[in-house]
DNA sequence: CGTGCCCTTGAGTACAATCAACGTTCGTGG
DNA sequence: CCACGAACGTTGATTGTACTCAAGGGCACG
C-alpha cells in the first residue's frame, strides 16, 4: 500500500541539500537506503541538526500538511530516496483512514524524538547528551534491523556533525568522546560506534526507548 | 464540528499534573482557558518543559495516535479545558479526511515549534533564547487575540519556569531579563511581558514567525 | 605526494552554574 | 489588622563546563 504511494525512487549523492527551508512543496520523501538529517541554520554559521534520518524514515512527511518547511534536510552519505507525491498522500487520506493513523503516528514519534532532543540540549551534560544519542540511534537502527546486536554499527557523522547534533563545538565533541572510551561504555571511531557496555550507556544517559513507541510500529 | 468532538468541559486549578508521563489515554484535551505545559523529568530535579500551551491549542493530540505520552502535562493557572473522547477522533478520521488533515497539521505545528526550540537550546545564547521565547509567544498569542498589539500580555510563568524552558538556571534568568530590560527590548514582569521594541526584539532573536506557519492556520 | 578534510591537543577565556544569603510580595490565620 | 510563612525574585562570590583560538597530525583521494 505504502509501496503504490511511491511514484519513483532516485539516487542522491552525499552532502546534497535535498529540501530547502521555505521550498514549497508536492511530494513527500521515504529514506530507504543511506542516512540523512534535518537542520536549521542560524547567522554565522551557526546550525543545529534537529533529527537523524536512517532508512525507512519520512523525512519530511510533516510538508504534507504544512506545505513549506521551516527545516531543510541534506544527506549525510550517497541515498536510495522514494517520491511520495501530496497528491497520492491526499487520496490516502481520503480512502484510507487506518493508513492516514498510520503516517500520522510517524510524524507523531518524529515530534516525541524531538521533545526528547529538548531534554538533552536543554538538561543534559555533553556527556550525557553524547551517550543518549549513540543510545536512540542504536535503538531506532535495531528495530529497522541496521544495528546487528552487539557489533559495531555505522554511524556517518563527523564528529562536527555530532557537535551540531548536541549543540557542542567539535573540540568538545571530541574530548567527551574520548571519555565515553575511557569509561568502556562506548566508542565512536571512523563513522562507527561500538558499544561495549549497554547497560552502562543507558544508565549514563537515562535512556528509556519508550518515547519510541516500538509497541506501535507497523511493519 | 470540533465542538461536537467535545464531550465535557472541566476546570482545573493552577499548578495541576493534568496528564503524567506513561498514562494510557482515552481522551485528549483542547485547552479553553489558561496556560499549561508539557515538560519531561530527569533525576535530581531536573526538569525541561518542551511547550507552553495557550488557549486554544489542543495539549495532548499526538497521544491519540501514540496512546502513551513520554512527557506529562501540568496546568501553569487555573484552566478551562475540554475533553475529546479518542472515540470521536477516531470517527472523524474515519468521516471527515478534511478535518482530519487540520487535526494532523496542528500536531506538525507542535513538532515545528520543538524544532525552533531545539535551535535555541543548542545555539542561541541564554539573551536570545529568552528573546525567541518572548517573540514565539507574542507571536501564538496575538493569532488566538490573547494579546493586543503594544499593551503588557500576561505571561503567568516564574522565573524558575522560564528556566526550564530554556535549559537555564532561574538565577541566570534572572540576570538575563535585567539586560533585556536594560537594553530597551522588552520587560518582564510580575508575570506580564511589555515589548518595548519588537524590531529589536525580534532581529536578536532572529525572530522568523514561519515555521508557525500562521498562513495555514484554520478558523 | 600533495591537498583537503577530519581529528587531536594545548592554552586561555567566558558564559552560565552553584552556593549562599537576603529582599519582596502575598496570602492566611491568629 | 498585624504576624508569619511560603514562594518568588535579587544579588554577590566562586566554580566549572564548554568555547575560542591556534597549531599540528593522520588519512584518503586525486
Amino acid at each position: 500500500m505504502l509501496r503504490w504511494a511511491i511514484s519513483d525512487i532516485r539516487s542522491v549523492s552525499a552532502g546534497h541539500a535535498t529540501i530547502r527551508e521555505g521550498e514549497e512543496l508536492s511530494h513527500a520523501i521515504v529514506l530507504l537506503q543511506g542516512f540523512m538529517c534535518r537542520h536549521k541554520d542560524l547567522s554565522e554559521g551557526r546550525r543545529q541538526i534537529t533529527e537523524i534520518h536512517i532508512p525507512g524514515d519520512f523525512v519530511d512527511l510533516h510538508g504534507f500538511t504544512l506545505k513549506k518547511l521551516s527545516d531543510s534536510v541534506t544527506t549525510l552519505t550517497s541515498c536510495r530516496i522514494g517520491i511520495v507525491p501530496h497528491e497520492r498522500l491526499l487520496r490516502i487520506t481520503e480512502t484510507h483512514p487506518h493508513l492516514t493513523r498510520l503516517l500520522w503516528f510517524t510524524t507523531n514519534l518524529d515530534a516525541a524524538i524531538h521533545r526528547e532532543w529538548v531534554l538533552s540540549l536543554g538538561r543534559r551534560p555533553a556527556i550525557e547528551r553524547l551517550a543518549h544519542l549513540f543510545c536512540e540511534l542504536h535503538f531506532r537502527l535495531t528495530l529497522v534491523g541496521h544495528a546487528p546486536p552487539e557489533t559495531p554499527f555505522p554511524l556517518p557523522l563527523t564528529q562536527a556533525d555530532l557537535a551540531d547534533c548536541l549543540g557542542l563545538t567539535s573540540v568538545h565533541v571530541n574530548r567527551v568522546l574520548q571519555e565515553l572510551r575511557d569509561s568502556g561504555a562506548v566508542e565512536f571511531r571512523k563513522r562507527e560506534v561500538t558499544i561495549r557496555d549497554l547497560g552502562a550507556l543507558r544508565a549514563l544517559a537515562e535512556f528509556d526507548p519508550a518515547y519510541l513507541h516500538p509497541e506501535r510500529r507497523p511493519r
